[in-house]
RNA sequence: GCGCCCGUAGCUCAGCUGGAUAGAGCGUCGGCCUCCGGAGCCGAAGGCCACAGGUUCGAAUCCUGUCGGGCGUACCA
């Protein structure tokens, strides 16, 4: 890199101070204002004191006592309070752009080795259709599955069911009394019962469906995973007809069985897709709950008290002890957690990545603490805390609740403002800031989104290359000597911006941050259509026209790349606008 | 009370390991299509970076405190 081939140079100017290499890191940075150069450095400015020097002066000397290969820094500059900024040649930047173009660049980067991670997100409850706070998390995880895969490791996506438990009991407890209702039966529905309106109508559909049709429906289940959520056999007349704590399980499978399917299609139209769908229930059925207790108990950190039974948190920095059974004998969520990420453990992964929401950070140090006792090491388990969305509707907050039935589904969200639409808004942002998502104006800006601007500048090169088609001419692909006749300003400063994209992705995937791939793209976009508007492509001499297709292809490269990193359809052309 | 996160333009947010004149989108105002797509380009207005101290040659960025907002502090999931 470019950055270490200027540290080289310093640490070896700085010798004759007296300073190595352990000494000082240099931290060589690329200026905000343009035409401080390409690369800059604060060498000077840090040393001066600890030499006694004016920084300038010293900065100046510094610079005079290196000298680096005129293709590779065309200039080295002394500036302000004593920068040191550097010129990065030409025939270089033309050698990062070709090494894009050929693939080369993100061959490179694949530097993960092939380790394999797991990365759980969504993983919403199976107790309705997936709502708008589910969105954010899906855009994350699935760029993020996307950024590691692309630094060369082997990411698997997974989500997991919490299909067992007093929620799925009310689960079913909800749609039978629906049902039950609709038949005109008097019933009591249950306390805290779900109340919300994809019951009532899953209801009614039972009413319609006799036992071949809710067959039917469960064939649509084709994988293994799902084969525990299929339906009864029977209808819902017969699943009435058994004593009441089995006739609920059926309700409540037949209930699990219709959301999960909607769960699973809503992710598939957003865009996301998982390896592994993890059911809460195959803990409970492979005994893995108990095994993980056995192993904790071997590892001294459980103890019993008040007849339940309490894992040792404390010992591992949590700041109080956590009931991993109740005193009725059933095992708690947390203990459930604890067995399904022993068991990821188990599957050989290197390392897991959750995505949870703020209200879940409390939760981190005795899941964590866990692994410890269970003897893996304290950063296996890596959690990245997604902040809280705050959506609004005509400017004020939403309470979103499942079991009332109030809330925003995603569906909902992409019907209005679109699925691309929706996934840039969140990805612009950081994981931990909070967002407003203002419905209405989501909508009413939809048009208006940056993602247009973006997908704007790959359709607008795609429709330059088919003119250049259509009028005969030959698009070359790139090469060092179309490339280097690059000379206008705007070509240059798109240059400088593309060339970055490895780094970029590096970046964002080490650091978790796919924000910075918006970032990127978005000022890709920019400066590609600034060089679209100070420089005619088609119609000029045929080496400047041969040269500025060459920039257009490396352009639409980046821009397709960062798009299928976040999931985002790179368009040939833009259709209508309303 | 304690813990985590956040306070940057009218609104929503960027600002990479501290750097040289704090940015973008939307909104507002003004220009640009006989020319490769105007979902574009050019320009203007708009900021005591919540507040107060501290560290540093240098702070939106690091430390402390104050104020304001969100979340957590279950034998719920």
């Amino acid at each position: 890199m470019i950055e270490d081939v200027i540290r080289t140079g310093l640490h070896q100017a700085l010798e004759k101070y007296g300073i190595y290499e352990d000494d000082i890191a240099i931290v060589v940075g690329k200026p905000r204002e343009r035409s401080h150069g390409d690369l800059s450095t604060n060498l000077a400015l840090a040393l001066a004191k600890r030499l006694d020097r004016k920084p300038r002066e010293f900065a100046g000397e510094l610079a005079a006592g290196i000298s680096f290969p005129k293709d590779v820094i065309e200039s080295v500059e002394i500036a302000g309070p004593g920068f040191i900024n550097f010129r990065v040649a030409r025939p270089y930047q033309v050698g990062r752009l070709l090494e894009i173009a050929s693939g080369e660049a993100l061959a490179d980067i694949r530097t993960g080795g092939g380790k394999r991670i797991n990365v759980e997100f969504v993983s919403a409850n199976p107790t309705g259709p997936l709502n708008v706070v589910s969105a954010r998390a899906g855009a994350f995880g699935v760029t993020l599955v996307n950024l590691l895969d692309a630094v060369g490791y082997d990411a698997h996506s997974e989500y997991y069911v919490n299909d067992s438990g007093r929620q799925i009991q009310l689960l079913g407890q909800s749609l039978r009394a629906h049902y039950m209702q609709l038949r005109g039966d008097v019933v009591e529905f249950p306390a805290d019962g779900y109340l919300g309106r994809y019951l009532e109508i899953m209801a009614a559909e039972l009413l319609d469906h006799d036992s071949e049709a809710i067959q039917r429906a469960a064939s649509a289940f084709d994988d293994e995973s799902f084969q525990r959520v299929v339906a009864p056999e029977g209808n819902a007349d017969d699943w009435l007809e058994l004593p009441e704590d089995k006739s609920v399980r059926c309700f409540a499978k037949y209930a699990l069985m219709k959301i999960l399917s909607w769960q699973r299609e809503t992710c598939r139209r957003f865009g996301l897709r998982f390896d592994t769908w993890y059911f809460e229930s195959e803990l409970h059925e492979t005994k893995r709950i108990e095994r993980a207790l056995d192993k904790l108990r071997k590892a001294n950190a459980i103890y019993e008290e008040q007849s339940a039974v309490w894992f040792r948190a404390t010992d591992y920095g949590d700041e109080k002890d956590r009931v991993v059974v109740r005193a009725d004998g059933r095992p708690t969520y947390f203990v459930a957690d604890v067995a399904y990420h022993y068991h990821k453990f188990q599957r050989g992964f290197e390392r897991a990545i959750d995505f949870w929401g703020p209200d879940h950070h409390g939760y981190i140090a005795r899941m964590q603490g866990a692994m410890t006792a269970l003897g893996i090491a304290a950063d296996w388990l890596e959690v990245q805390i997604l902040q809280h969305v705050t959506f609004l509707e005509h400017g004020r907050p939403i309470n979103m609740s499942k079991r009332k039935g109030l809330f925003v589904t995603m569906d909902e969200l992409m019907d209005e403002v679109g699925a691309d639409v929706a996934k840039y808004i969140f990805l612009t942002r950081k994981p931990n800031s909070h967002l407003d998502f203002d419905l209405d104006l989501a909508k009413e800006q939809s048009n208006e989104n940056p993602v247009y601007y973006v997908k704007y500048a790959h359709a607008r090169i795609c429709s330059v290359l088919r003119t250049a088609a259509a009028a005969g001419v030959t698009v070359p692909q790139p090469d060092a000597a179309g490339l280097s006749r690059l000379s206008e300003p705007s070509e240059w400063s798109l240059v400088r911006e593309l060339v970055r994209m490895p780094q970029v992705i590096v970046s964002a995937a080490r650091s978790r941050e796919p924000h910075r791939l918006t970032a990127f793209i978005h000022e890709v976009a920019g400066l590609f259509h600034q060089f679209y508007h100070q420089c005619k492509i088609l119609g000029e001499d045929a080496d400047v026209t041969a040269s500025r297709l060459q920039l257009c292809l490396v352009t639409r490269q980046v821009i397709a790349t960062i798009l299928q990193l976040i999931s985002i359809e790179a368009p040939e052309s833009m259709g209508d606008k309303e």
